[in-house]
RNA sequence: GGUCCCGUAGCUCAGCUGGAUAGAGCACAGGUUUUCUAAACCUGCGGUCCUUGGUUCGAUUCCAAGCGGGAUCACCA
């Protein structure tokens, strides 16, 4: 691999150590600011107290001594302490040739790292169907994973159901009660939604209890554990844990309409799984190890017979493990979920959680825990923390009916892409299913897009007044760059892609072969950052780039011939990027739109 | 109250480990098509980088305090 910073740090590191007997300097490079002629600048101020110069002066000396002791550099210039430091036509180029045809550009080879990484995410309740911030999860998650795979890792892509518990008995009660018998065929309803409606049936019927129970003089707290309906589903949980078969028949039934309907919405976002999990398998996981650590005191018991950990001297909270029942608490399952997936995988090197940032806390205590227990990879293991998505009025909540269904937001996507195409008109030959496929790949790019160019960890907005936009700053605008590329290609209709460029570049086609040039590291970043966001913002730079240069370079219509080749191959090379810069957020890009 | 996260243009967001005159998109005003796809391109408008101190040759970036917003501190998951 050609690499423009390791062949100037060389030079520069040289220099220092033989003109000025500097050893061992700290020398980064920056791209060089577009007002400024050059490729890259060493910002020469870190070294002026040793060699006891003015920033002007050392930098011109530096120069001097760059274009004097490396043929890579063409020339130099100083701008009060920065170096701009311009490398040759014959270097750039020769970067290009390189990697001209290459169609993993920007990627590592598979499994070349050596390391193998399991990342949960999705995780979803079996209560009711996939919204906004499930959306989110989603598509970071498969993200980063594509990230990973792209850095030379293997990834083991998990998901955890939460399919057992208080919320899924309510559901169940509440189709009991009031169901009839309808099913999701019968209803005409998507599983999971049907499941949903049934959640918030509970709800509703359960806060006219509690409301005929304050009547009657009770407290309000009294009143929500005291509700029949309450009551009726904390015993239906206990009879699932006893193994009651109706329940438990009950229970699968109603859980497998909510899996065909994840099925249907992770098929259309395009996310997939390795590794299935559910804590109805889980959820008493762990157990054994508190009674360990209760042995290496890791753990002590409390007057009350409960479980707990004092965390205060690591600037957390008493943290209990273990009821004083006996029964387990989230935690404690975490625990044991942990120490199996490395039993299960001894060759696991990392395991990450994506998980809101709601649970900054709780992930905190667990790997904590997890190190006091004595497991020395409890170091490895991380929390991929991401934002709340909020919509103006604030947060999301199921039960004020404020959230934005998945599936809805994705019909909208399809039906906005889908006016948009037939507007447009430039794909009348497609027939229905291509025609279908290409607005499904354009909304949910857009989808997709918007949610991924956002830094993970900072919470977003999302206003589903204004929709979400297909001009500008957004994935529609990228796919149809690479479609534009690609129909040029295809009009090319001849062999451009033998042999090497010979030209001397233009600043803006050497300038795009600079932007290409980054790719690997922007990967690299994105990958050790567990940020999408800094992939899906350079490429947008690189299309933007591009836009650019076609408007203002003729391709096809070029009369030199050598010229003519370059910028085939050229832009070749960037609808290449585009590509493989797109499939690590999951955006499919289309050949024609 | 303790802890953690956040505060950049009217709105949504970039700004990597401190570096040059803080950038995009949307919105708004205007322009570009007999020429390779106008979901594009170009021009203009728009800023107390929350405030105040400190460290530094240099701070949107690091530190401290304050203000504002959010999360969390369950024998819930």
């Amino acid at each position: 691999m050609i690499n423009a910073h390791k062949i100037l740090f060389d030079t520069v590191q040289q220099a220092l150590a033989q003109v000025y007997n500097i050893s061992n300097p700290v020398i980064t490079f920056q791209k060089t600011r577009k007002e400024f002629e050059g490729d890259l600048t060493l910002v020469t101020f870190p070294f002026i107290k040793e060699t006891k110069k003015s920033p002007e002066q050392l930098g011109q000396e530096l120069g001097e001594y760059l274009v004097k002791n490396n043929t890579n550099v063409s020339a130099f210039n100083v701008v009060k302490g920065f170096l701009n430091i311009s490398l040759t036509n014959q270097f750039w180029l020769g970067y290009f040739n390189a990697v001209k045809d290459s169609v993993t550009i920007g990627y590592k080879k598979e499994n070349s790292s050596g390391k193998t990484i399991m990342l949960e995410y999705s995780s979803p309740n079996t209560n009711k169907p996939l919204h906004l911030g499930h959306v989110r999860n989603n598509l970071l998650g498969f993200s980063v994973a594509q990230i990973l795979k792209a850095n030379g890792h293997k990834v083991i892509k998990a998901n955890i159901i939460n399919d057992r518990g208080i919320h899924i008995c309510k559901s169940m009660l509440a189709w009991q009660k009031f169901g009839n018998g309808e099913t999701p065929a019968s209803s005409g309803l998507k599983g999971d939604f049907f499941v949903g409606k049934y959640y918030v049936l509970f709800d509703k019927e359960n806060k006219k209890q509690i409301e005929e129970l304050i009547a009657v003089g009770k407290t309000k707290e009294e009143a929500e554990k005291k509700s029949l309906l309450m009551l009726e589903a904390q015993d239906m949980l206990r009879k699932w844990e006893a193994g009651d078969k109706e329940v438990v028949d009950l229970w699968k039934t109603m859980n497998g309409w909510v899996y065909e309907g994840f099925a249907v919405t992770y098929k259309t976002l395009g996310v997939d799984f390795d590794k299935m999990y559910y804590e109805s398998n889980t959820y008493l996981l762990g157990k054994e190890i508190i009674e360990e650590g209760l042995k290496k005191n890791v753990f002590y018991k409390k007057e009350n017979g409960s479980v707990a950990i004092d965390l205060s001297g690591e600037g957390l909270d008493e943290k209990i493990v273990l009821r004083s029942d006996g029964t387990s608490v989230y935690i404690t399952q975490d625990i044991g979920t942990a120490i199996e997936r490395f039993k299960e995988f001894p060759q696991l090197s990392q395991l990450i959680y994506t998980v809101g940032n709601e649970q900054d806390y709780h992930f905190k205590v667990l790997f904590k825990i997890l190190e006091k227990l004595g497991y020395a990879w409890a170091k490895e293991c991380y929390h991929l923390s991401y934002g709340m998505v909020e919509l103006p009025e604030g947060k999301m909540k199921s039960r004020e009916g404020t959230v934005v269904d998945a599936d809805e937001l994705i019909d909208e996507m399809l039906a906005t892409a889908t006016a948009t195409t037939k507007e447009l008109g430039k794909v009348d030959d497609f027939n229905e299913e291509e025609f279908k496929e290409l607005n499904k790949t354009i909304g949910l790019g857009a989808l997709k897009y918007f949610i991924l160019k956002v830094d993970p960890k900072k919470k977003m907005l999302f206003d589903p007044k204004e929709s979400i936009d297909f001009n500008g700053h957004t994935g529609p605008f990228i796919q149809y760059t690479h479609a534009r590329i690609r129909s040029v290609l295809r009009k090319a209709a001849f062999d451009f892609e033998r042999g090497e460029a010979k030209v001397e570049m233009s600043a803006i086609e050497k300038e795009l072969v600079k932007f290409i040039y980054d790719f690997e590291g922007v990967v690299a970043e994105s990958g050790t950052a567990f940020n999408p966001a800094l992939v899906a913002n350079y490429i947008y730079e690189v299309t933007k780039l591009y836009n650019r240069f076609y408007h203002e370079c003729p391709i096809l219509k070029e009369e030199d011939e050598n010229i003519k080749i370059f910028r085939l191959q050229l832009s070749k090379l960037c609808a290449q990027a585009i590509a493989n810069a797109m499939n690590l957020l999951g955006i499919v890009v289309p050949e024609k739109m």
